[in-house]
This record gives structure tokens, sequence and C-alpha cells, in this order.
DNA sequence: GTAATACTGGTCGACCGACT
DNA sequence: AGTCGGTCGACCAGTATTAC
């Protein structure tokens, strides 16, 4: 049966010339071709709704939900039916409406009355099935499409008025320091018969303004003793303490920062956060729900190979883990201080102040095009010149030629010294700590150690080791175009 | 995922009384 | 008799809920 509270335009037009006076229902029915009764109807109810029992959620109120839903898509936040409906019925009761049983039912019939949202529903599913049944590494090569989406997702951003204030321009970032655990906690360790780590990571967030301000950092530690916490967290108020079981950057923790750092400090009414993580799963509905509470927009990169895109990552983590170095270093010559993880903190707040932060983070922002916007500083970053990806081999062909063709231990040995020639020549890294870096990288090559232990402890240039060992394997060439290609400089 | 059921509310032809 | 606005009730589409 045809329906006619959905707006069409004849039957608007044949209400009007009712209204006005100029036909009479019965004439406008005959005209129009309509009903008289329904035309009726509508002229002496003006609010006649459409067919069916009302939706529980008002037409406005679905409105928000769809904008919210499309918008969770749009960062690549896991559009979970289970999680979202939870969500929905918080927000119902903060609003007073009773209704909060948003479960399988109502979710089907919500995504029939939205198709937009259903469609974003099935690219999720899609995407999930893509990556699980391919490389998932293969979605976070920096290629020319991907440089194109992004500043086509900036320009986006420029156009709504975000990237306009420098204040309102934020990038956090997470980086790890490696804490030697002290010996009465070894002893510990020993005793239960435990192999323990022999040391401990801390994770650091940071996070920039385009202004070049700070806010103050967020420690991560793996911390169960709370009287711990609060005589270390009142020591000083410059690095703030939160407590993570797994000592690196988790949703929870992540929310914890952009609420308790980030929210209070914020100074525009439109904000862009930029942000990385090596997993999507740390973008909840809730901290969605918070960014879009204070107006800020989150721009996601996909973990991989972000050092160049992003502003913390060009220069300013480097330098922080360089001046860590550098004071662990002169630490060791001081018998009355030790570093552990009570002391960290401390230690930390000293390299803090340190950091030449407002240039660093200045240029941080310019040399990623982000602030000011500058689409061809982007477009730079695709390493043309770079022959990876690789020729994608199946995985049944990839292990035998594995196994039968071993790498040339002559060959190998020339690529490392050729290696080591140009950190040092070129790259103008002292001897010794090319030699150190070769090294490292030597053990990754043969099993020795992982990529993440020595990453760990050359800042970006494991970056560089983690991307020879997936894609060039010992093609020493292939290194070379990496170094050219993203223009790895020296910055400590 | 689908089918069955309950419920709501618009649709529209049949009919009615008032008016000219 | 013709025209009009109005009412009634069967019908049907759409939604919510439950059961399988």
């Amino acid at each position: 049966m045809a329906s006619y509270s959905g707006g069409e335009l004849p039957f608007e037009e044949a209400l009007d010339e009712i209204r006005a006076g100029r036909l009479s229902v019965r004439s406008a029915a005959a005209k129009y071709n309509i009903p008289r009764t329904t035309l009726l109807n509508h002229k002496n109810n003006p609010d006649v709704r459409k067919n069916g029992r009302p939706t529980v959620l008002t037409p406005a109120e679905e409105e928000i939900v769809v904008e919210l839903i499309l918008t969770c898509s749009e960062f690549k936040i896991e559009l979970d039916q289970t999680a979202f409906g939870e969500a929905l019925a918080d927000a119902a009761r903060e609003r007073g409406i009773e209704y909060t049983h948003f479960g399988r039912g109502w979710h089907r019939l919500f995504l029939k009355r939205h198709p937009e949202v259903a469609a974003r529903f099935d690219q999720a599913k899609a995407i999930r099935k893509y990556v699980k049944g391919s490389s998932a590494k293969k979605l976070k090569e920096w290629t020319a499409e991907s440089a194109e989406m992004y500043i086509g997702m900036l320009q986006g951003l420029k156009d709504d008025g975000f990237l306009e204030d420098p204040r309102g321009i934020m990038n956090l970032g997470e980086t790890n320091f490696e804490v030697e655990i002290s010996a009465r906690r070894a002893a510990r360790i020993a005793q239960t018969g435990g192999e323990g780590p022999d040391k401990d990571i801390v994770t650091v967030l940071a996070c920039g303004l385009a202004d070049g301000t700070f806010f103050r950092p967020l420690l991560l530690m793996d911390i169960n003793n709370t009287t711990l916490l609060s005589s270390m967290n009142g020591s000083n108020d410059d690095v703030a303490i939160a407590k993570s079981a797994t000592g690196v950057m988790d949703s929870g923790s992540l929310l914890h920062y952009i609420r308790e750092e980030i929210v209070p400090s914020l100074q525009c009414t439109k904000n862009v956060l930029f942000l990385a993580a090596k997993t999507s799963d740390v973008y909840t509905v809730e901290m969605m729900q918070l960014c879009v509470k204070y107006g800020i927009r989150i721009v996601c990169y996909p973990g991989g190979q972000i050092s160049k895109i992003q502003p913390l990552g060009l220069y300013m983590l480097d330098e922080f883990q360089a001046l860590f170095n550098d004071y662990i270093r002169t630490l060791a010559w001081n018998p009355d201080e030790e570093l552990s993880r009570l002391t960290f903190p401390r230690h930390l707040t000293m390299v803090w102040r340190q950091i030449s932060a407002q240039t660093n983070l200045l240029a941080g922002f310019r040399d990623t095009g982000i602030f000011p916007f500058d689409p061809q500083v982007i477009r730079a970053f695709v390493p043309n010149a770079l022959p990876f990806p690789p020729i994608v081999q199946p995985a049944s062909a990839k292990a035998a030629s594995k196994k039968n063709t071993r790498v040339d231990p002559v060959a190998q040995a020339v690529s490392l010294v050729k290696i080591e020639d140009i950190l040092t020549a070129d790259m103008g890294i002292a001897q010794e700590e090319a030699h150190f870096l070769v090294d490292g990288l030597l053990q990754i090559l043969n099993r020795r150690s992982t990529v993440k232990r020595v990453g760990a402890k050359i800042g970006y240039f494991s970056l560089c080791i983690c991307t020879y060992q997936v894609y060039c394997e010992t093609t020493f060439d292939l290194f070379l175009s990496f170094r050219v290609a993203f223009g790895i400089v020296r910055l400590f």
C-alpha cells in the first residue's frame, strides 16, 4: 500500500492547495489521483506519523546514533553490535529514556532503517575478513594510494576548520624505555624460581601540540603497589603515572590520558588528535564518545611505517630516547644514583626538561605536512624508488625457498660492512655506535635476538631494521633504497 | 538468521449528514 | 440532486519481541 507520510511531492502540493483554499478535498483528490480520505486525514491531522509502531528512539535520536556509527566507521573503530548496544543503553539512561534494551532485534531493524549504516557494517565485516585472510602487513604499507587517502582525509579536516589553530592540533605518541629491575626484585623472582625478564619496559605517552607545547607525559608502569604509586606520583608534577598491568598502551590507559591530561587542557573547540597504535583495539566507543563530546577528531595511524608521517615520531621521540640514553650513561658514574622503577619517573623528568621540544615539535608538524597543511610534503613520503612490496609468494613456496637458499655468510658480511660504512660516512654516526647497530642487526638476522629488543635500544633505527628484515631479507640494496627513500637523518 | 506473533498507526473505500 | 467535510472499520505496512 502506498504511503504518503514520507512526504512525496505531489501529495504535499495537493495538501497545500487544500490548505490555501484553492481546491476542495474532493477536487484535489480527483486532480492528483490521491484517495480523498487520506488527504482529508492529513489535512485534519498535520502531524501524521509514518506507518508502524514508533521506533524506541525518535528520528532525531536515531540520527545522532547514525552519526556516531558513521564517525566510528571513519576512524576504523570496531563496529561491534554488543558493545554498541551497551553504549547506547548508557546514553539512553543518561537522557532519561527508559528503554535500554538495544539488542539483536533492534540492531537488525535499525540497520534496515538506515541502509547507509548497514553498508558500513558490511564494509567492516569485509575488511575483517580480508585482514584475516591476507597479510595484514600489506594493508599497513605506505603507498601512493594510502598517501592520497591520507591527504584527502586531512583535507576534509581542514575544510571542517580543524587544521587551522595549532593549539588544537595534537599528536600523541608512545615510546618505550627499558629499566633494569632492582636487585631486590631480581632476588624475589629468583626465589620463586621464575625466569623473569631482566628488564622492565616502561611506556611513556607523550602528546605535543602544533604550537610547540606539550601536555605532560604519562608513564605506564606495571605497578601493583598503590602506595608506591602514590609516593611516586606525589614526588613530582611534571609527569603523570598510570597503572598498566601490561606496561604498554591499551584502551584503558589511552582513555585515561585523554580524559585526565588532554581534555582539561584543551584550548580550542575544534581539535585533532593524531595518534598511532599497533592495534586498533585501543580505540573504543567510550573513547569516541569522549572525543565527540569535547570536539576532538581522531586520526589513527595504522601500525607500521609511521615514523615519517607522525610529527612526534619524526624528531621528538628520538631525541627523547637519545637524551635518556646519554643521561643513563652519566648516571652510571654516580654511585648514589640508581635507575629503578621507583626512581625512573624522577630521572625521566630530568630528561624531559632537557628536550628542545618546541623546535623539534614545530619542525615535526611542518615536515609531516600537517601544520601548515601541505599535501606535497606528504606525497614526498611515498617511497617511489623503493622496490617493495615484493611479489607475494605462496606460503609453501616461501618456506621452501627459505630452506633451500641459505644466507651466504660472505655476502651477508659484506652487506653488513657496507651498512656500517653508510652509517658512519653518510649518516654521521660514530664508528662505535654504528658497529653496535650492525651487531644488533646481525643478532636479529641470526635469530639470536629479537627486533623488539634490539629496536628498543636503538630507537628509530628499529623501524629500519624491521623493514629490512621483513622486506629485504638479505638484499643489501633494498636497505640502501630504504634509507634514501625515507631520508633517515641522524638527529642527535 | 528466520518465522511467528503482538502491536501501532496510516490508508482508503463505504457511508453519513449538512448545505446549496 | 450534487457537493462537501467528516466518520467508521477492514486492511495492511512497519516495528518490537519471542521462539526456534
